[in-house]
DNA sequence: CAATCGCTTGGTAGCGCTGTCAATATCGGT
DNA sequence: ACCGATATTGACAGCGCTACCAAGCGATTG
């Protein structure tokens, strides 16, 4: 026959309402819901509570109550700047809220979003975060079942599965094609690394802006599945030289490609604008301070993460944004790096 | 009085055991200790647990068993690369583990580290991996009574709460400054920003070096509070420029800093290393590609991630490492930027 | 004055799992 | 065939909290 497990020093409920005089279920309602209380009561138990440091066990309260407030959040990769920003983003907002965070690491694979988002569900997440709008099908249709406030994102798309914040990575490529047409630029090389969906809608945005200005030349692409980095963007620029010659200009898909290309430019002693113009994308810090300075998309990456939290903290205080869809658009940032030609 | 909360769907461990033939208890034993059980019943409860989808409710087994599988990382910055290298050498290794992570961000503070400490600890991690050596009295008191593994990661002290993973940052900076003098160099500047301890024990570092050779002069030293960037690096190298016109290299705490400072040496229209030699530190990718290379200071911070997380479960497993502490090195990488003199 | 209403408070049972110990099955040795 | 030792299995209670219902209570109403 089993024993009394009794945990010694632990202070539980029981012992706050005790010393408040109260019964353990009102000590339990002064911390989910203290306007339910009294005044009396409430300030008893929380002196209590003070008095005796109780720290309430959220594994019970999980357990009784069915549900966690825990929010789990997906994305593909921890190293690179863009999703640590949103990372801070997020944190930040639900810093000093009740709630929690549970990362996970895609690492730009569906099935292996699948996988962890069956981890995370099975737990009864408070909300969810999750990159993009290119699930599996049973990842969506999992989704679509969950009764979790779910954010969507870092881009946009027609189908939400719940509450979605981004921009148009398409629209953010036409324009900084544009922005490089408008300067005079006519042979526009594109640079293009890890190709994800959100790259793959850049290149689409790309291709269309070229097109319409009838200026498209497949030639002038050049993309590689191999991950982003500063090294890689002097190695596909290298390419596209090699490729087409003549480019007066090169759209990179991130900021660590404009870097790298802008290095291999020096390295061939080729000038920047003059001979060459670059346009990275998501205008990170490094942008403003290279020499010459780099012109680049800004995105609104801590924002995104900020309002992506608030949005699951809104809806599960009852409070659901009245528009589940937040653009959160993107500028083009005009530097040396694509000054007007000639 | 209360009426049966029946949750209709749900599977629980109960019905695992029943289709298996067994007792709840064994089902239970099979996912904790599956060697515990005889071969024909390991294998009825596995496919019975496959057939019905059973996913284990942790909150059920975190209260009943009075601890969790939670390993808890406190690391001070969400966006500094350093710190995500070392993330994902943690995520990595938990993956597919049993054991999942519960992130905080210190800001660098050590009192908003206590917090997050305390908070941590009510929930009985499994685990703790910790920033650095500099916690507060308080906090490190309470760990030194908490009976799970803790690591403590990035660099080396001499009086470890349990275990420690990192390096000296004293003589990487030594090293760094020791490179230097032997490629000829005399007047070497150094750059600091943020000026967390680890940032501070490379400036010993620095100070060391360059009394040893009768160099030390205060003159060439700029620091600040401020959050590292490679715009600020451009504009503390200027105020070092200001204040020591004469240096003939400099040394800066991150990699960051010295990109900063070679674009201002470009602006400048200063040659690198002809008139300006550039050492960074902890070698981040671009180091290697820039123009022209930038010389670095290289640390394992994967490995680290790796290790500590290794550590961690180890110990965990009852495979308690037989060196608590590990001293993962560094080497400095030579390049353009630090190239020999004349 | 009784009936009704809304607010606050309490009682009871149970969330799903595992720690502890007891019971049983198995096995080798004599 | 008997004994003790070891390997498996099971019973029971309880981890700490909250959902649900009911009861108490003063105020309002016809």
């Amino acid at each position: 026959m089993a024993r009394k497990r009794i945990t010694p020093g632990k202070i539980r409920l029981a012992e706050v309402a005790k010393l408040a005089g109260v019964s353990p279920i009102t000590a339990s309602r002064f911390f989910r819901n203290p306007d339910a209380l009294s005044a009396g009561k409430r300030a008893r138990v929380e002196s209590a509570a003070k008095e005796l440091g109780y720290v309430p066990n959220l594994a019970a309260r999980a357990l009784a109550s069915q549900r966690t407030e825990v929010i789990g959040v997906l994305i593909p990769s921890l190293t690179n700047n863009v999703f640590s920003d949103v990372l801070r983003g997020i944190y930040d907002t639900l810093d000093g809220s009740r709630y929690s965070i549970q990362l996970a690491n895609t690492r730009y694979s569906i099935l292996q979003e699948e996988r962890l988002l069956r981890l995370f569900l099975a737990q009864k997440p408070a909300g969810l975060i999750v990159t993009g709008i290119n699930q599996t099908a049973d990842s969506r249709a999992i989704m679509e079942t969950v009764d979790c406030p779910i954010v969507q994102i870092m881009e946009l798309g027609p189908t939400p599965i719940d509450m979605m914040i981004g921009f148009s990575h398409f629209d953010a490529a036409k324009a900084a094609i544009g922005h490089l047409l408008a300067q005079g630029y006519r042979r526009i090389g594109f640079l293009g690394a890890r190709m994800d969906p959100r790259v793959q809608r850049r290149l689409d945005g790309y291709r269309a802006a070229m097109t319409d200005a009838a200026l498209f030349d497949p030639q002038n692409i050049v993309t590689t599945a191999i991950p982003t980095s500063v090294t890689l963007g002097g190695t596909l620029f290298a390419d596209l030289l090699a490729k087409a010659p003549d480019i007066d200009a090169v759209f990179c898909v991130n900021d660590d490609l404009a870097l790298g290309a802008l290095f291999e430019c020096k390295r061939r002693h080729m000038a920047v604008p003059e001979q060459m113009a670059i346009v990275g994308f998501n205008d990170l810090e490094f942008m403003a301070s290279s020499e010459p300075t780099l012109s680049s998309v800004r995105t609104n990456r801590y924002e995104m993460g900020r309002n992506a939290a608030a949005m699951v903290i809104e809806t599960l205080e009852g409070r659901r944004p009245t528009e589940p869809v937040v653009d959160l658009g993107f500028s083009v940032i005009e530097r040396q790096s694509s000054a007007r030609r000639g």
